[in-house]
DNA sequence: GCAATTATAGATGTAAAGGTCCGTTTATCC
DNA sequence: GGATAAACGGACCTTTACATCTATAATTGC
């Protein structure tokens, strides 16, 4: 449902949404981010495409929200570079079903269009405003070291 | 969310939840289900490691139900082939939010969460007790022609 | 016991998602 | 204008999900 991909292009456009319009590379994205840098130009570029973000080529460029925080939703993000995948018609072609799903792909869909509403109901100036650090926003932020390893 | 995979379980398992005990062959359940034979091969095995299907080889063998269909949830289907991820931890490993997620996330997994209820609640068995043809049951059915193919 | 039928196991192939690399273009600074 | 710093575009590689194929083991009917 979220790919990683779409995983990605949250966390830079809230960590963007937090710069206050401070041009960021994308070296230093994938840095704050911890997304791997060649890849997350790809995202970018899509973000870029859906007019999400604005660019800048050259010294002292990167990329900007270029747009309101409180009007950008998780959901646009997500379609952006990954269509949210709804079940409009029977997988299975059956043309009794075409007006109308099964009880099971009724259900499937009933989640997706849930997730879907949740996505878009939140926006990203939402998540900036609340108290939580946002994890996109280190402050004593040190890499953990899972339990398994430390037992090494 | 829902792979492919997890798709094709679910329809083997409403189909034979609707055969009352008949035990119904790899090739035969692919042909109703609309699922790659060989491939469904696997993910019977995979219902039956979980304790959903049982098996029987030779002539007339096959797969049935080895539960109660209303004690069959949808999300047991699921993760029986391929887990439900949940959010557990900050996915960039920042020890600030070892306990408690940041706001992005916990609205992820919020997200998740929701989803994984919604599959918990409902049984295999209320899908067979309800109206709706079940698209794993064509009656009438007939591939559909889409519109776009149609036209030419 | 033999032939047919079926699940089981595992090796292999294919397509899509995730990820890297490099050359080109645009902008800035000196 | 030359050097540098960035996004951009596209070719390529890698990993994983999806799918196929073949051989084996269990079961049945004769």
């Amino acid at each position: 449902m979220i790919s990683q991909t779409a995983e990605y292009a949250l966390r830079a456009i809230v960590y963007l949404g937090n710069q206050a319009g401070e041009a960021c590379t994308t070296a230093q994205l994938a840095g704050e981010i911890d997304a791997p840098p060649s890849y997350l130009a790809k995202v970018m570029k899509g973000l870029g495409r859906a007019g999400i973000v604005g660019s800048r080529r050259g010294l002292h460029g990167g990329f900007t929200l270029s747009r309101d925080p409180n009007d950008v939703t998780l959901l646009e993000v997500v379609n952006a570079v990954d269509a949210f995948h709804r079940i409009r018609n029977c997988p299975l072609g059956r043309l009794a079903h075409q007006s109308g799903l099964c009880p099971l792909h009724r259900r499937m869909d009933d989640v997706m269009a849930a997730a879907e509403k949740s996505l878009q109901r939140t926006t990203i100036g939402e998540l900036l405003e609340e108290p939580g650090l946002l994890c996109t926003v280190p402050c004593i932020a040190e890499p953990v070291v899972l339990e398994s390893e430390a037992a090494l």
